[in-house]
DNA sequence: CTTCCACCAGGAGTATTTTCATGCGGGCGG
DNA sequence: CCGCCCGCATGAAAATACTCCTGGTGGAAG
């Protein structure tokens, strides 16, 4: 999540900025309407926060310029400016919100996470398994190790998903049988084995941690090292 | 433009309500939480103003209630509560909007419009699905990759439309039958399948990057390489 | 009547899953 | 100490499952 803030004040610039960092978002900063102008040409950013008292550009024209360049950028002006004439100014600037100085850091980071809550929503949440370098991919059903895509068959990927759920923990052969291989029953097979090393050829050949590991007599179990 | 009020106030309610009237709003009045619950659910409103100290239901109760219900509509909360506390809560209930009272018509009105706007906009204006160089207009029903265009049957534009959407997603022959061909029973038959075949032919061939893809087992999936 | 679309069926070609056979190594009894 | 057995690992073949394409049918639309 990608802030503007176009701010003169360093120390209030720079009291915001920090707030925003510490609840992860990423945030630059322009102390001039001129630079906040070029940063907002040069870069794609989920919010923009605009104080009205600028140099050189003031900050309804920023907003009407942010309008007339990308309609969907949310815009939140903050100033020291209470009066309701100036509200309408801001808003007839095409503004999505308006914080009247001095404000609580609290108030604007509740108001900056609604205007880009609909971005979130948006983005689809993808869930992932992981251990060490490994990453496993539910959505994708795709498995990485150290950002390098590793192709498995569907029981291949079924057998590891459900080690990875169970990381650090000895699975017998019983479990897995009944898990991944719906055998309730005692067929002698040796499936179970050829699949566990499929996926060392796969997963672990080649890297000097080895991620799957055989306690004898008692089943299988993935964990670092 | 439909707007609901939930004020318990009469006078109060009626000052927003002409002022709402004389903008060529609809509005309606609830002067309780129950009675603003159930107008909530038996129409479509395009905001809700919700007064916080409310009988029977409060503000934040039915804020709650019409995320959970419909989590589109805009709220504006509308209270005498200043605190930073109340603030919190307000948002944490998934409110828009936050006017603390006393306040002047003309905010609330230029805050009901922001509102609306994005609502409106959200609504109508359909941003293309892409992956790649492979555009699909949801609006025109039209498909082209590389800029070039490809014409589509309703069959093959609904199953590319599904698997777009669910780009990077692996996505089941079950899931596919259920919502593009709206079959929920297992008729053995192949059409996904040649369906498939033929997406590939129209927009892979060709191509050096594919974009459909089967996971054999699984599905299929749309992804770049 | 012709064309286009949706769907079905069968078989070729692949990929996956399973089985089978063999090898390795440690522990144990002789 | 030595050989044997057990449990496990692995390569390769066999069995199976899956996918894809081609060609064809019926029906609707033009």
């Amino acid at each position: 999540m990608k802030i503007l803030l176009v701010e003169d004040e360093p120390k209030l610039a720079s009291f915001v900025k920090k707030g925003f960092e510490n609840e992860g978002y990423e945030i630059d900063i322009a102390y001039d309407g001129r630079i906040g102008q070029s940063l907002i040409q040069q870069n794609r950013y989920d919010l923009v926060i605009l104080d009205v008292n600028l140099p050189y550009v003031n900050g309804f024209e920023l907003c009407r310029l942010v309008r007339r360049q990308d309609a969907h950028v949310p815009v939140l002006l903050l100033t020291a400016l209470d009066s309701l004439e100036d509200k309408v100014t801001g808003f007839e600037a095409g503004t999505d919100d308006y914080l009247v100085k001095p404000f609580e850091f609290k108030e604007l980071l509740l108001r900056a996470r609604v205007l880009t809550r609909r971005h979130t929503e948006a983005a689809t949440v993808t869930p992932a398994l992981r251990i060490a370098d490994l990453e496993l991919n539910l959505d994708a059903k795709t498995v990485s190790r150290a950002g390098q895509r590793i192709d498995l068959t569907t029981k291949e990927y079924a057998l590891l998903e459900y080690l990875l759920l169970n990381r650090g923990k000895v699975i017998s052969r019983v479990d897995i049988a009944e898990k991944v291989w719906e055998l309730n029953f005692d067929t002698n097979t040796n499936v179970i084995d050829v699949y566990v090393s499929y996926l060392r050829k796969k997963l672990d050949k080649g890297y000097p941690v080895k991620l799957i590991h055989t306690v004898v007599g008692m089943g299988y179990v993935l964990r670092e090292g």
